[in-house]
DNA sequence: GCCGAACTGTTATGAGATAACATCACAGAG
DNA sequence: CTCTGTGATGTTATCTCATAACAGTTCGGC
């Protein structure tokens, strides 16, 4: 994913049962609240669970059949909105990527920063929400949804570029 | 451009005039500054000042030819590269479409306020970068580049929602 | 004039996303 | 229990967005 280094210093993508707790939780969460987490929906959340980071969504219709057997396109760009629409995941714009949430909790403001050296993404809590707000309130704009992306190096991958 | 309501309330997109000033100075700055404003890039930002408001590509492609010859992609892609680079034009990762800089100067961090109604924007200018640099910089991610883009409704759909 | 770097022209293709329509599953009404 | 409408899926095809690759050109510096 990375373009420059292609380090994979993963913080490790989830264990196996991090994801099926973390799949297990968003089942009952959202059954509970009426809506359909259907085999389509789940399995793509597992995906991007047991990612840990963006996936294309073409990567996603590549590994959706169990056996390698790929979906149609249509069959997780549906899952996807519907993820998105219920805060389980996001999409990020600026890589056309998608990544599941890690904040959980309903629809919310999200913000990224995604590291172009290796793919490494952190979600963090709108840090931004009161000066964006500020400046569309002066604007006279009605916000709804914000796409915040910071791009540079995590951690990891500018200490290697120091100590070349 | 709009998807719901799809007013063109313009604010006017800007006088052949306007274009024109906007245009020589930005070939003034560059060419002292040793670039090479050449004709497509010329072109693209003449295309870009006179629409006023956030453009996709492959119209920028078809608007290309003044007698209605479209470009090639690469022709039109590459302009808008160069543009990004010299900061007289931005990317709108969210709607994948690309709108003349309304702040001049070099390249700089921008924001963007998009009406979801009629696609308006209005470019502010980060207030977000202390934020959101405090934000990356807890996480240890050295920030190069953001992407910060604001969807809602301007004053005008706004104000035309209410009176429905 | 020669050279290298940057820019352009052209062809082709890769990558991302959606339209359209038929079919299916399911919960609630009658 | 069956009808019925809404939401979810399957399937095909297509559309939009963007870039790879390579040949040819321009232009300033030597
Ligand atoms: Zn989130
Ligand atoms: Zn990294
Ligand atoms: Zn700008
Ligand atoms: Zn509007």
């Amino acid at each position: 994913m990375g373009d420059a280094c292609h380090h994979h210093h993963d913080d490790g993508p989830p264990s196996a049962e991090a994801v099926s707790v973390s799949l297990a939780a968003a089942d009952a969460r959202l059954t509970a609240e009426g809506e359909r987490m259907t085999p389509a929906r789940l399995r793509v959340l597992e995906l991007l669970l047991a990612a840990g980071e963006p996936v294309k969504a073409y990567d996603l219709i590549a590994r959706f059949g169990e056996d390698g057997q790929p979906a149609k396109p249509p069959t997780v760009y549906r899952a996807l909105e519907f993820l998105e629409r219920k805060g389980l995941a996001h999409r990020i714009a600026s890589i056309s990527a998608y990544v599941a949430c890690t904040e959980g909790g309903p629809a919310h403001a999200a913000a990224f920063l995604i590291c172009d050296c290796c793919g490494a993404t952190a979600e963090v809590t709108a840090p931004l929400a009161g000066a964006l707000d500020r400046a569309a309130h002066d604007a006279g704009y009605d916000i709804v949804r914000t796409t915040v992306e910071a791009h540079g190096r995590c951690p990891a991958c500018r200490d290697a570029a120091e100590a070349a």
